[in-house]
Formats: C-alpha cells, sequence, structure tokens
DNA sequence: GCGCTTTAGTAAAGCGCTTTACAGTAAGTT
DNA sequence: AACTTACTGTAAAGCGCTTTACTAAAGCGC
C-alpha cells in the first residue's frame, strides 16, 4: 500500500501554536468561549502556516457522526427522480451534511446499498424509488440500529419512517376537471401496470375527477399500459383509442414523454393538439416546458427538500413519532390541452423528407 | 451528543470466535490463507450471530483509504450532465467504491466543495463542468495532497489532470456533412457564447464540415446566443434566419432543448421538418429519442465511466502520466434532418411509474 | 493571607480498525 | 536430535481526532 505523504496533524498544529491539542481542538469546533484571544490567534496563524486541513474521518470515528447522509436511488428508470438529487444535495449541504450517493437496481440492490451506506455510517439515509415496497424490513433494521431513514414515494405502509410523498390522485383529478371544464366529455388515460400504487391512484383520481364533473366512466377510455411499453404500444395505443366508434377528445397520459410521443403520432396522422384532440402529460419533466405540454407536475424537487427536513428534524430529535407528508401535484397549464388563450399547434406532418 | 448505543466491534466478534482481533480482521479482508477453515467458519458465524458490520470510518482511519471517490458538478445547467452520475456511480461502486457528490454553482462554490471532499480524504475526484476553467490550482494542489484528480469537459488546458473530453468540433463537422448529404445548401447554425471554448470548436467544425463538402461560408447563417437566451429569443432567432433573402434549409441547434422548440416553431409558422427545414441538436437528451430528433451525441455517460477508469488506474499507479482522452461525438440520426428512410424502429424496456 | 470561583489550558483515554513484529506448534530434513 | 520451514495465530502500536477529568493560575471578597 503506497503510503501518502503524512498529513499534517492537529498534534502539528499544536506543537506550533505551543498549545496542546484538547484547546486546538476547542479552537477548530468553536468552544472559544474559554480561550484568551492571542492563544486562537496563534493557533489559526499556525494552522494557516501549516495548511492544515482536519481529517473528518478521524473526526468521525470520534464522534460517531459523520456529518454525511446517504441517498439511495432505487429503479431510476426516468430522469425525473434524477431531478430530486440536486435539490436534496443542496439542502443537505446546507445544514453542513455531505451526500453519498447509490443507485439500486432492484430490491435485491437496495439491500446491499442500504448495507453499505451503514457501514459508511452515514448520519441519515433517504430512499426514493419508483415501486412499491414489497419490503420494508432492511430499513427498519437500519433505523432501529440509529440511523434514520426518510422514505419518498413509497407511501403508506410503514408508519415507522418518515416519508413524504405525493398525491397523484389529486392531480389527475385536478387535470379531468381541468379538460372537463374545457368542454371535454371524453376523456381517456393511459396508464402504468395496474398492479402498480401510482397506477391506482391515479385511476382513482380519475374517477373522482370524473364524477366530479358529473362524466360518466367508460372502460374503452382506459388504457393500461405495461412495464415493457414502447413508443411504438404508446402509438398503437392512440390509434386504438381513435379508432373507437365513439373516440376521446383528450388523452392523459401515464408520463411526459409518453404525452410526447402521442402529441407527435397525432400531429403525424394530421390531427391538432389541441384542437383536434387535447393532451395532457405526467411528471413536469425539463423538456415538457419546451414543448408546451400541459402536464400534473410531480414534485420530486420539493419532495427531495422535504425528505432532508425530516431527517434532519429526525436527527435532533430521535425519538420524535414518523411524520407523513403528502405533497399536492400542481396543475401545469401549457398548450397542449389548449385552455390558454393562444392556439399553437398547425395540422403539420414532420414525418420523412 | 446522543451517544448511539454501542455498536458491536470487531473486539465482540473476536472474542465470541475465541480468536484475536487481528485475526477477524484478516478474516474480513480475505488474508484467508494462512488460516484454518474451522477458524474460518466460527469467526463468520460469529459475525453472523453478533450481526457485525464493520466500521469504515475506523477502516478508513487506520488504513488512510476511505474507498470514497468524490464527484463535483459545477455549474450544471442542463440536466444533461446530471446523467453523468448514474453511470459514474454504477462504474465506482463496481470497482468498490462509493460515491461523494458535491454540486456547486460556482467557481468559488467549486473550491469549497473540492476542499469539502479532500477533508472527506475521498480517494479520488472527478469533476465535471459546463465551463471553461479559469484557474485549476486549487485542483492542483489536491493532486500533489495525495488525491488524482480527473477532469471531465474541461479541455486542454492542463496536462497534470487525468481527463476525458469529446469532439464537438468533429460533431458538428459530421452533422453538417449528413445535412449536405441530404442536399442541403444552406446551413445556419445557433451557437452559443462565443466566448466559450465548446462554441468556438462548434464553430470550427461547422466551417470543416462546409468546407469538406465544398458549400460556401455565410456570416448571415451563424446566430450567436448567449447566456441569457430564452425560448422566446430562439424562436426569434429562427423568425430571424428565415427572414434572410436566401434563408437557410437546415438549422443546427446548439442543444437538443433549443432544437425542440425549433422545430415546434417551425410547425407553428406552417413549415414542415424535415422537408421544409432541417433541424439538429447537440447532446441527445433522453427525451431526443421520443421527438425524433436528429442530433449529435454528447457521450457524458461514457465519459464518466472513463474518467472512474483512469481515476482507478492513477490510484493504482500515481505516478504514470495523466492520460488526455478525447470521444467522439456520434451522429444519431433520427427524423427531423430526414434521411432515413423508416419511421421510428426505435424500442425501449424503460418501465415507468 | 485564606478559601472560593473563574479562567485557560492540559493529559490521557478512547473511537474501531489495520498491521507489524513476533511466537508457538507440528511436520519435514539432515 | 537439532534445524528448518511452513502454518496459525497473537499482542500492541498506531491512524487523527474528541472529550472527560483534572490542574495551575489568577481574581475576589473579607
Amino acid at each position: 500500500m503506497a503510503k501518502r505523504p503524512n498529513r499534517t496533524t492537529i498534534n502539528d498544529v499544536a506543537l506550533a501554536a505551543g498549545v496542546s491539542m484538547s484547546t486546538v481542538s476547542n479552537a477548530i469546533n468553536g468552544k472559544t468561549t474559554a480561550m484568551a484571544e492571542e492563544t486562537l490567534a496563534r493557533i489559526q496563524q499556525a494552522m494557516r502556516e501549516l495548511d492544515y486541513r482536519p481529517s473528518s474521518v478521524a473526526r468521525g470515528l470520534a464522534t460517531q457522526r459523520t456529518a454525511t447522509l446517504g441517498l439511495v436511488l432505487t429503479e431510476i428508470e426516468t430522469p425525473l427522480f434524477l431531478q430530486a438529487v440536486t435539490p436534496i444535495e443542496r439542502e443537505a449541504r446546507q445544514a453542513g451534511y455531505s451526500l453519498l450517493l447509490v443507485n439500486a437496481r432492484n430490491e435485491a440492490d437496495e439491500r446491499e446499498a442500504v448495507q453499505l451506506l451503514q457501514e459508511k455510517q452515514v448520519d441519515g439515509l433517504v430512499v426514493i424509488s419508483t415501486s412499491d415496497p414489497r419490503q420494508n424490513d432492511h430499513l427498519g433494521k437500519v433505523q432501529s440500529d440509529g440511523i434514520p431513514v426518510a422514505l419518498i414515494n413509497r407511501a403508506g405502509f410503514s408508519p415507522e419512517f418518515d416519508q413524504v410523498n405525493w398525491d397523484n390522485s389529486a392531480g389527475v383529478a385536478a387535470i379531468v376537471e381541468h379538460l372537463a371544464g374545457l368542454g371535454h366529455r371524453r376523456i381517456a388515460v393511459l396508464v402504468g401496470p395496474v398492479n402498480r400504487r401510482s397506477t391506482q391512484e391515479r385511476l382513482q383520481g380519475y374517477q373522482a375527477g370524473l364524477e366530479k364533473c358529473a362524466l360518466p366512466f367508460d372502460n374503452d377510455l382506459v388504457y393500461p399500459g405495461d412495464y415493457t411499453a414502447t413508443p411504438k404500444d404508446w402509438k398503437q395505443s392512440v390509434l386504438d383509442l381513435l379508432a373507437l366508434t365513439n373516440p376521446p377528445t383528450a388523452i392523459i397520459a401515464s408520463d411526459d414523454i409518453v404525452a410526447a410521443v402521442i402529441v407527435r403520432t397525432l400531429q403525424e396522422s394530421g390531427r391538432r393538439v389541441p384542437s383536434d384532440v387535447a393532451v395532457a402529460g405526467i411528471d413536469d419533466q425539463p423538456f415538457s416546458q419546451y414543448l408546451g405540454l400541459t402536464t400534473v407536475q410531480l414534485p420530486v424537487a420539493e419532495a427531495g427538500r422535504q425528505a432532508i427536513q425530516l431527517l434532519l428534524q429526525r436527527i435532533a430529535n430521535p425519538t420524535a413519532k414518523a411524520q407523513h407528508i403528502l405533497l399536492p401535484c400542481p396543475l401545469v397549464v401549457r398548450d397542449t390541452c389548449g385552455g390558454k388563450g393562444r392556439l399553437h399547434e398547425r395540422s403539420t406532418n414532420n414525418a420523412r423528407g
């Protein structure tokens, strides 16, 4: 093992400043109330001259705290959840914590990731995943070992964890109401795998929205996708919907990417968006803004921030009761459903040249 | 300071297994050649029974290595660079390293971030930024302290660092040639701030491409943007270009988002894409695939992987000469420039929630 | 001057692990 | 029978910091 050149330690500083290690330590950690001005100055100068940098590893060993938080991203399929990491890191660092990032491809992987972070002795853990939790026992163990855990988008079942989720149901209901308000009576919805919690919540929201607007539920207008759906499938589903004897005038997609593909499909088939068919997404991805997509925002960044806050509170007060936050999903009205005064899309055909 | 319940240490295991700490340590670290089967088994069982987890903090202090790499993301303006983090983390972890992530808003911030990571005693550092480096002295210092640094997209000036960049120039040249091959004679280009290295490289590539195809250079077709450009500006620039007495038949955008806006602008103004005007982007963002955008791929994920590899090599052999890797930017032909005969034969196996 | 508190600082014991130097057996050699 | 070699394992000294318990000196009231 190639030895690094010896680092300058707190002891070197102490020697240089003519004080003891403890005093230097106190100076570093701001325990400076009972310290002569002059001593402090001498220590600071010594530190500067020796270009001293404290070792947070040694400090971690001594204090049993690492000033590090762990973030586990499980099954990141869309770049959407990646967007939580920047705000999370920012929030954490503002509070004096660094962020150790691990992504996990599946649940087995997640266990490993969590264990890794535990060995690294993070002071807290946030887990964000798109999947339903089958088991949280590994997380429970970590938490009982004294490392608080906050969950994002992993709803409901585990009251012992701090968690933040968003209100899929209300979000979809809102967009249904929005469309109904624009005069749509036949509103289709493309959903993900039906055994997912998010799918169920969205269907609930869909039905709730219809009810509230006194619109009938028509099973033909519910188009379930599945894990292996491709752009081709999405296109096909649109064509299927349009081929109905009584086709929808609005389509709610299962996410913004699907929505983008749908818009394109419609335009290619000669329909205008939104005047012929309205399209809404779910997510509010960065690009959605540029495509003018009307969509329901999934507040991942906000969720990340709040999760960190929960974690910090929990670190400060380990015995407090776990908090559960449910974030609203704001409706973002842009162009693809109309309703904003401006009319954009002409009938175009952007097929080959 | 709230004390955690005492963790089970290597000593507890040693006691339980009836061996010495050193032997347990050896067992953990695979130094098992000179160890009786039975001893090993006893140790493993003791570890299992006590649910022992080694403390990597303590190990870090003892070995002076943390098995952690630092990643600094400076000035993330597009989500594009965020996409490097997943592959980087994966690559790092595969090699037994964790990833400490810090993002920095500006150069001052970057200094701080680097210092933080140094105090955390990362074993290596990768810095990825969209900006030109004004100074790398802080990085130089870190490296001379024994922490290797790999740079991504921070070209050229600093031979002492391992680095990986991509060939903007060749990428743009390729797309010019592609367009020329499709019959375009008037190819416009929207570029970023002219004082940027990437802008200059792209302009070089643009000119090189024109020359190679024996196309004249027309300054009217070069439309420089700036940092504060908005979608509105981009739209205006398109309209300006189209208002020329001799307007372009193809537009190369400064990135994929701009390209997406341009496509929309063209469609809104009644032009067809690509038959009336061809549009190309630069980036290859995830959504570009779904929009059928023809674009030049910026290989950020690959760059991330290679950077980690460079780092690992450097960690293994600290005295080796720094390596500089220049990645090609492959042309990704989709629909917005035509030239592909078939439409949308892509597929993904992405599931999403 | 005497106790008493306050002020300013120190010594030393860890935190949990690695690693070096060393030791006790048992077996193979001459 | 003395002498190497393995073979298995141990004791103890750190790694660089924090923190507890303690002390020496100074200030103060009387």
